[in-house]
DNA sequence: GTGGTCTAGACCACG
DNA sequence: GTGGTCTAGACCACA
């Protein structure tokens, strides 16, 4: 699993496991339809507690990147179909102005910014 | 005084209240050497504990937004040069680097995600 | 066999099946006296495990619904008379305590839900 | 607080708090906009763990049932507009396909039926 | 074997 | 005081 947690961080453990596996899937690095490891599994093959596994992949299915298939365990949703909605983009919008604020004024050029998005967009599939 | 606290957000007060802060210098809505209301002044107006105040105002002095002078209060720092660090690049990719990959797979278009970064940059004095 | 089962519901597979047999026979689907495939058959079918098969047909026999002869297999019950019993009718009566709760708050009208009773209702034979 | 829990229900304890809770607001017995007990006091008051209640109110933050006030606690959402989503719809319609075929089969007609709905509606505000 | 639920207790961030 | 996170270990339902 390519999985790399910060125990120092200040980011939640399970909030680095989602963001990590949401950009895995956005490289093509997890495929739609493909199995991820059991809760018990990933929790050990990290060294972490299942429960907080547990509640990664629980709120991965809430939010659709996900579904729990009753045989096979936990996939990423083959139908991946994670609605653009309203709230979301508002989210964002709100995220994105505090963050090019801050970047403006510690000097960061639009044109920078522009590049790092786009370096990044460019990764995925 | 321009702020606008979401007791129901999932984000802090005290980082509500830093984000505007900043927010409103890139604005050019508070001036280099402004003066800012006093802890307890500002509190009041929120009708928040003056101690989440404090922790602001603290955070901005020890990042260089603001200098306090004993008598005179807190002000904008009128020397304003907060350093775009290594570290800070590194945070901010950081973070675009999963803000980016959910944007995408939710259907936002690089396109669409550069117009609201430059939405928002031509804002900025 | 017309059972469809979805994996990544919520509701056990065994759940499943009882569930679209029940069904079956309210809208006349399945006569009564009718032949079950075997639980090896019907499992191979549905492609998962004969036990589970089993459990279903198990409690279709403990709640009348069926009947098993060890030679000729499993039926609809011939005589089908499952009671109107007093447990139901408050299990019943406890479910629809929430379900009309949360689908009020939902928006959905009485007359709406009046209106998918009658619709189901009036498939019945 | 006027939720009854059933430890030897087969329903787990959450949602049984989840069900109440919301059959609360649609009785009107909670009003918009006020207080839930917190995580801890509610169970002690149940004589639960308090990681159950968090994650029944977790889930119903989730849902918009409720939100987390930073000062104050949780709280009925004062705005509360549950969406009547094609989600919500499809697996209402999906229960009552079941809960009419076995209640038809066991006797109880689409007039007691409708009437067991009506009783409920009538009851909410 | 899988995930789901519940308990218990610790520590932290926030206000 | 509030909720949020993480650990640990138990027991259960399902397939």
């Amino acid at each position: 699993m390519f999985l790399q947690i910060e125990f120092e961080s200040d980011i939640p453990i399970y909030q680095q496991i989602k963001n990590q596996i949401i950009r895995g899937i956005a490289l093509g690095e997890l495929k739609l339809g493909e199995d991820l490891p059991s809760v018990r599994q990933l929790a050990s093959d990290i060294g972490i507690n299942f429960h907080t596994v547990n509640k990664v992949y629980n709120q991965l299915k809430q939010e659709g990147w996900v579904v729990i298939h009753r045989k096979s365990g936990v996939m990423i949703n083959p139908d991946l179909n994670v609605y653009n909605n309203k709230q979301y983009i508002e989210s964002l919008d709100e995220l994105l102005k505090f963050t090019t604020a801050e970047a403006y004024l510690r000097g960061v050029t639009k044109e920078k910014f522009i590049e790092l998005i786009e370096e990044n967009y460019n990764k995925y599939f």
